[in-house]
DNA sequence: AGTGCGGCCTGTCCGC
DNA sequence: TGCGGACAGGCCGCAC
């Protein structure tokens, strides 16, 4: 579910109520996430303060002297700050209760996602070592694109939403800044120009600033740390606009899968 | 090393 | 109304 601008946005949506409160008490109703939440974490976490709530990709990192919380929303993840009275609802999984009594709360249906706990530099654990550079951050750039893609015989696609290539770009927005760098999603990643490839990381930064500003892209069921959805599929050209009209010629828009994910793209548009 | 899948889960929707 | 199957915003781990 969450890509990149729904991550941020939730980190930006708890950061004001978590960060500086100490952690009361942890309770975990489920541990069975895609990898089981340590034993350890519960008993490290409490009495712990939030120094504060970071993030890498698509994953968070609530920083504390003890140690780290890593958390990944998955597919259909979300936190929430709730108050101490707010019934707990079916796929709530953990609380990190807060000393203000209120606490920060993870749902999630598919339980794709993870809470996992680490002592050392967060950035050093192996899900994170091996990330690709932040597509808002100074390492991402068209000639970066470039250079990591020559010989690559495989569809573009996939190759920008790989994290180890760059991180955040998911199924939603791989497609959206296709579209805007007219470029057809199956291309081959290693037989693209320099020159398109500036035109793609432009895309790529410009349709996520964008998302983040709307507070991302609700499809069906994310939500904000307040409850409450994205605008961002109004500003959606292509995506869940299967035989649309392309906003930019017309045509019909096309809905093929590759690699296993639904991909939407304008035949003329993009070649 | 790069590529292509299977698999992890539940919920929803669609066709019969 | 019920049921099977496809599909859904992610991504690791494995075979080749």
């Amino acid at each position: 579910m969450p890509e990149l601008p729904e991550v941020e946005t939730t980190r930006a949506g708890i950061v004001p109520h978590v960060v500086g409160r100490r952690v009361a008490q942890v309770v975990v109703r489920n541990r069975n996430l895609r990898w089981p939440i340590p034993t350890t974490l519960a008993r490290q976490l409490t009495g712990q303060t939030v120094n504060s709530i970071r993030r890498r990709g698509k994953y968070l990192i609530i920083d504390t002297e003890a140690g780290h919380a890593l958390i990944h929303l998955g597919m259909s993840g979300s936190l929430r700050i709730v108050t101490a009275d707010e019934a707990v609802k079916k796929h709530d999984h953990v609380d990190l209760v807060l000393d203000d009594g209120r606490a920060l709360r993870f749902h999630d249906p598919r339980r794709f996602g993870c809470l996992l706990w680490t002592r050392k530099d967060p950035l050093s654990h192996d899900l994170l070592a091996s990330l690709g550079p932040e597509p808002l951050g100074v390492e991402f750039s068209g000639d970066y694109l470039h250079q990591k893609s020559r010989g690559r015989r495989s569809a573009v696609k996939g190759f920008i939403m790989d994290s180890h290539i760059v991180v955040g770009v998911g199924n939603i927005y791989a497609s959206e800044a296709l579209f805007r760098a007219g470029i057809h999603p199956k291309r081959a990643a290693g037989r693209i120009s320099r020159q398109r490839y500036q035109a793609l990381a432009h895309s790529i930064v410009e349709v996520l600033t964008e998302a983040i500003e709307q507070g991302g892209t609700t499809l069906r069921d994310f939500v904000n740390s307040e409850g409450n959805p994205g605008y961002f599929q109004q500003t959606l050209n292509v995506y869940g606009r299967e035989s649309e009209a392309c906003p930019q010629c017309g045509h019909a828009i096309m809905n093929i899968v590759l690699g296993q994910r639904s991909t939407y793209y304008c035949a003329q548009c993009q070649t």
